[in-house]
DNA sequence: TGAATTTTTTGATTTCAATCAAAGCCTGAG
DNA sequence: CTCAGGCTTTGATTGAAATCAAAAAATTCA
């Protein structure tokens, strides 16, 4: 059941600002709530598409799985974020990826041919939704960048300062060896890399409490 | 100047496939033929962006380079591709990789003021945009994956295989250098890979002509 | 509370690919 | 035809991260 808490929380992301009130009723009328329970599968990789998301609350990571069952994390979605929007655009879309909710969540599904006919209203949700696309190429491309030319060390320092942003403290909001597999790195290899940049003071850890103590030397980390 | 020939290459491009002639004639009035000699570079990384392109005949290469001048290829783009085209929809943009010709080539410049203009009247077009970005999102992806999980075995032979198609040879169109980094691995491994692929009977190369013999053994590769 | 499970860390070793160095090889300008 | 300068290949070595194995720490829950 929709709430006044959640349509106001619709109202107030991005891709839905642009709506005159007429298609946000429609929008509204075309999605639902769903409860997920950690652990609990949104969709598989290769499923068809029909609906895509928001989150209202927790956290769900999107996933590829290799043939050996090795699992590569491609983003985790936080609240506000939309996912799995961008399929709607192709003639038989099926999910590229896997999402499994990281702990107990809620997510808002939307219907995406009653979308698709709202969109065709409107030109300037296009053009948002353009956009958003847009960013999210720029985004990728950095990352094959990170992939090809840098290193394990250089990716955590980059999400370490990302995620402090003006604040020094950092509470690891997933599994460490979750954040490993987002950063293309083993567990090991994570584990590894967090304590050199123990020895070398740039950072203090406790659990999935960081502490950023030298800011400066993670920067030159993260450079180049 | 542009030509017959090029207005109708330009019509045939997917792109411009739901235009009507009036939206289509705007099109070709606010575009211009480019010449670039082999290295001739298009755009650099960071600078503003105020036009797209299509290429009309040669080759151009997308790469980012690093700080300390490493070059990573990120896409070799051949006749009949639009590139660019995703960043007209976001707020202030500037290329996110430099543009530089394999050899002599002819682009089409698309003025993206222009092109947004008309684009707001055409919502096919913004469809058929939408679907273009959204199989680019899903390339990416699949990329990256590539990076994360698999090896450069693994990158070379499924680029083989897709280069190949349904025929068994290959002309390598551009250096090998250039292609190894496309597939994010160093010449002298290129090397050593193809090297490896001809002393199993995979492949057999001269020069730049690729001979497949197994296909068998590289869809093996390939997987996983 | 305490056993059981999961997560994280540490240690030893291996592996894939990068790097450094140099030799062949082509190609195209003179 | 030939030689200079770019590509490409080969060889030797190094290095970063994966893998294998196991201990330690943290969580869960009975």
């Amino acid at each position: 059941m929709i709430t006044a808490a959640h349509s106001s929380f619709i109202q107030r992301v991005h891709l839905f600002n642009g709506l005159q009130q007429q298609q946000f009723d429609s929008v509204l009328q075309h999605c639902k709530i769903m409860s997920l329970q950690k652990d609990d599968v949104l969709f598989s990789q290769g499923d068809m598409m029909s609906h895509f998301y928001l989150i209202y609350s927790g956290l769900v990571k999107l996933y590829r799985l290799s043939a050996d069952g090795q699992e590569k994390v491609i983003e985790i979605v936080t609240p506000g974020q939309t996912f799995a929007e961008a399929l709607m655009f192709l003639d038989r879309p099926d999910y590229p990826v896997s999402a499994t909710a990281l702990n107990a969540s809620e997510v808002i599904v939307f219907e995406s041919s009653s979308f698709l006919k709202m969109l065709a209203q409107s030109t300037d949700t296009c053009f948002t939704l353009l956009g958003q696309m847009s960013q999210r190429i720029r985004g990728l491309v950095q990352e094959i960048d990170n992939l090809s030319v840098q290193n394990g060390r250089h990716r955590l320092s980059s999400y370490l300062l990302d995620q402090a942003g003006e604040s020094s403290h950092i509470r690891l909001p997933i599994p460490k060896a979750v954040l490993a597999s987002r950063l293309s790195i083993q567990p090991e290899t994570f584990s590894r890399i967090i304590k050199q940049l123990k020895s070398v003071q740039a950072i203090q850890v406790d659990g999935s409490e960081i502490e950023i103590l030298d800011r400066e030397q993670l920067e030159e980390y993260a450079m180049v």
